[in-house]
DNA sequence: TTCCGACAGTGGGGTCGCAAT
DNA sequence: ATTGCGACCCCACTATCGGAA
C-alpha cells in the first residue's frame, strides 16, 4: 500500500467530524490492505509508530526538505526505513537520525510529509485514535466491535488483534484470553468532587486509599515475574523490591494491580517526585533501591493460579486479592454500605489524607474489571485547593485553539510589589472564556513575540490545584500541580490575588 | 427529546538518560 | 561538567458524537 493513500485517508477523518464517518473511512482503508501491511497501517492510523518513539522530535524535524512531486513510498517501505533510524545510536547519533529522516521527507509529497510529521512527534491530532480503529476493525471484518475492544485490552496491542482478525476472521479473537505473562490494559477512575457525590452514584462501595506513585501490574508465573506500567512499560529490571515481594506471595500464578510508593523511615509517603525520580532510575538500580526503596501496594487482582478474575465483582476479586497478599502489602479500605453511610466514607478520607496520601478511590462493590476503560465503577476524590493568581502572560494556543490565547502564565505576589510565576495552566476554560480572555489579555498585551504574550499584570483569575511541588523552573522554587482555571475575578484587583509567603505557608510539606 | 458515557484534544511539570557542547 | 532534548511518569478539564433512557 502506497503512504499516500494513507496520507488521504487520515486528512480525510481529521476533516469530519462525525465519528461514524471516520470508521466507516478506516474500515475502508483496512478492507484494502495486503496482510504484510497490516502491522503498519494499523498503528499508523492510531497514530503511533509500530517501533514505538525513535529519539526523533522537533529539532531534528526542524529543517524542511523540498517535498516529491509525485508519491512512490509504500508504507512498509517507510516501516523499514523508521526501523533502521531506530537502530541508529551512540556519537553523531542525532546527526545521522537528521540524515536519514531528511532522505525520507525527501522522498515524500507535501501531504505525505505532514503526515510523517504527525506521525514521529506523536501528533497526528486527526481524531481517531485507538477506539476508532477498533471500531473501523470491527466494520471491515464483521466483527462485534465488543469483541474486538476485548481483545485488545487483553492483548495490549491494536496490531496484533488486527493482523489476526483482518487475516483469519472474528473467530480469532476468541484466542485472546487473560494471559499471565502478557499485560493487560489497566482499568482507570474518574473523578468525583466528593465522597459524598461518589457513594450517592455507586451504592455500596469500597473506599480505598490513593497513593501517589506509580501505577503496576504485576505478573509471576513461577519463579517469573514481570512489572509493567500503565502503558505497559516493562519496568521490571528497575523494581527488584517488588520482584522480591512478589516471591513471597502465597501463589505461583497470579495477575495483580497496585501502586508502587516509597515510604520514609516514620512510614510516611515520599513525595510523588521522589518516588517516580526512584522509578524511573535505570544505570544503578541497586543504589537507587538503597536510598529509595519502594514498596508495592496492591489494590486488585486480575488473576490467581491462572484463573481469570476480570468479570467477577469486585468484592470476590478482593476476596482473592486478601487471599494472597498479607494486609500490609494491600491498599486500606473501609467497606460503605450505602449512602447512610456516608459519614463513614468521609471519616475515612480525612484519616487518609492525615496520613499523607493523595485521597481516595470509591469503586462499586459490584463491579467487574474493566481493562482498558475509564470506566464509571471507580470515582477518585481528592482535596482541591484554590487561590487567585495573576495573569502575567499567555500563549498562543494551537489546533482548535489557533488564533486563541490559551495556555496561561500565573503569578502570586511577592513582598516588594511584584509577581513571581508558579506555573502555567491551559485547563478547564470553555470556549467562551478563551473566546473572552483572548480580547481581554489583548486589550492589556504589551509584548508578542508570537508565542507568548506579555501583558499588564492586571487580571485575576481564580485557579485550583491539587498541591505544591518543588520546583527549579519557577523563582519561588515551587510549582502547581495540575492547575486549573476555575473562573475570573473581575471583582478582584491584583493586590487583592494570594502572596507566596501564604501559598507556603499552607504547604508546610513543601520546601523551596 | 434529552441525557450521559466514551473519546479526543490541549497541553502542564518533573526526572532520567543520552548525546552534544 | 553542563546543557538540551526526548521519553515517560503523573494529570484536569471541555467539546463532541452517538447510543441509551
Amino acid at each position: 500500500m502506497l503512504l499516500t493513500r494513507l496520507a488521504q485517508v487520515s486528512r480525510e477523518v481529521a476533516a469530519t467530524a462525525a465519528r461514524s464517518r471516520k470508521i466507516a473511512l478506516l474500515a475502508e482503508l483496512f478492507r484494502d490492505a495486503e496482510a504484510d501491511d497490516v502491522p503498519v497501517v494499523i498503528p499508523y492510523l492510531a497514530g503511533r509508530l509500530p517501533q514505538g518513539r525513535l529519539g526523533v522530535g522537533w529539532k531534528v524535524l526542524g529543517h524542511p526538505v523540498p517535498p516529491a512531486a509525485e508519491p512512490s513510498l509504500t508504507v512498509r517501505e517507510v516501516d523499514a526505513r523508521l526501523s533502521e533510524l531506530g537502530k541508529v545510536s551512540g556519537p553523531g547519533s542525532q546527526a545521522e537520525r537528521a540524515r536519514l529522516v531528511g532522505e525520507l521527507m525527501g522522498a515524500a509529497t507535501e501531504e505525505e510529509q505532514r503526515f510523517l510529521l504527525g506521525l514521529l512527534t506523536g501528533e497526528v491530532r486527526q481524531g481517531a485514535l485507538d477506539a476508532v480503529a477498533v471500531e473501523g476493525l470491527a466494520q471491515a471484518t464483521g466483527a462485534d466491535p465488543a469483541d474486538v475492544r476485548r481483545a485488545v485490552m487483553l492483548a495490549g496491542s491494536l496490531q496484533t488483534v488486527a493482523r489476526a482478525v483482518l487475516g483469519e476472521g472474528p473467530g480469532s479473537l476468541e484466542r485472546f484470553r487473560l494471559t499471565v505473562g502478557r499485560p493487560v490494559l489497566p482499568m482507570l477512575a474518574h473523578s468525583a468532587s466528593s465522597v459524598a457525590e461518589a457513594v450517592e452514584k455507586l451504592g455500596a462501595c469500597a473506599v480505598e486509599e490513593k497513593l501517589d506513585g506509580i501505577r503496576v501490574q504485576v505478573h509471576r508465573d513461577g519463579d517469573t515475574v514481570r512489572i509493567h506500567t500503565r502503558t505497559l512499560d516493562d519496568i521490571t529490571d528497575r523494581l527488584p523490591e517488588v520482584t522480591a515481594a512478589a516471591m513471597e506471595l502465597r501463589g505461583e500464578r497470579f495477575i495483580l494491580d497496585g501502586e508502587v510508593i516509597s515510604f520514609d523511615a516514620a512510614g510516611r509517603p515520599r513525595s510523588f517526585q521522589e518516588t517516580a525520580g526512584r522509578v524511573g532510575s535505570r544505570t544503578d538500580v541497586a543504589r537507587a533501591a538503597e536510598e529509595t526503596p519502594v514498596s508495592p501496594v496492591f489494590f486488585d487482582a486480575l488473576a490467581v493460579d491462572g484463573r481469570d478474575l476480570l468479570d467477577l465483582p469486585f468484592t470476590e476479586r478482593h476476596a482473592e486479592l486478601a487471599r494472597l497478599v498479607p494486609e500490609p502489602m494491600r491498599v486500606r479500605r473501609t467497606v460503605v454500605p450505602g449512602p447512610e453511610d456516608i459519614p463513614q466514607a468521609e471519616r475515612f478520607l480525612a484519616d487518609t489524607l492525615a496520613r499523607g496520601h493523595e485521597g481516595v478511590v470509591v469503586k462499586a462493590l459490584d463491579a467487574p474489571y474493566s481493562a482498558g476503560r475509564r470506566g464509571a465503577a471507580w470515582l477518585k476524590v481528592k482535596p482541591v485547593h484554590t487561590l487567585d493568581l495573576v495573569v502575567l502572560a499567555a500563549e498562543w494556543g494551537h489546533g482548535r485553539r489557533t488564533g486563541k490565547l490559551s495556555n496561561l502564565h500565573l503569578g502570586a505576589r511577592t513582598p516588594d510589589g511584584g509577581f513571581a510565576m508558579l506555573g502555567k495552566t491551559f485547563k478547564g476554560m470553555t470556549d467562551a472564556m478563551l473566546a473572552w480572555q483572548t480580547e481581554k489579555l489583548r486589550e492589556l498585551a504589551v509584548e508578542d513575540d508570537g508565542w507568548v504574550v506579555r501583558v499588564r499584570p492586571e487580571l485575576v483569575v481564580e485557579i485550583a490545584y491539587d498541591g505544591l511541588q518543588r520546583s527549579s523552573r519557577y523563582p519561588a522554587g515551587v510549582t502547581l500541580r495540575f492547575a486549573r482555571v476555575v473562573r475570573y475575578r473581575e471583582d478582584k484587583r491584583p493586590e487583592d490575588a494570594d502572596t507566596v509567603e501564604a501559598l507556603l505557608a499552607a504547604h508546610p510539606e513543601v520546601t523551596p
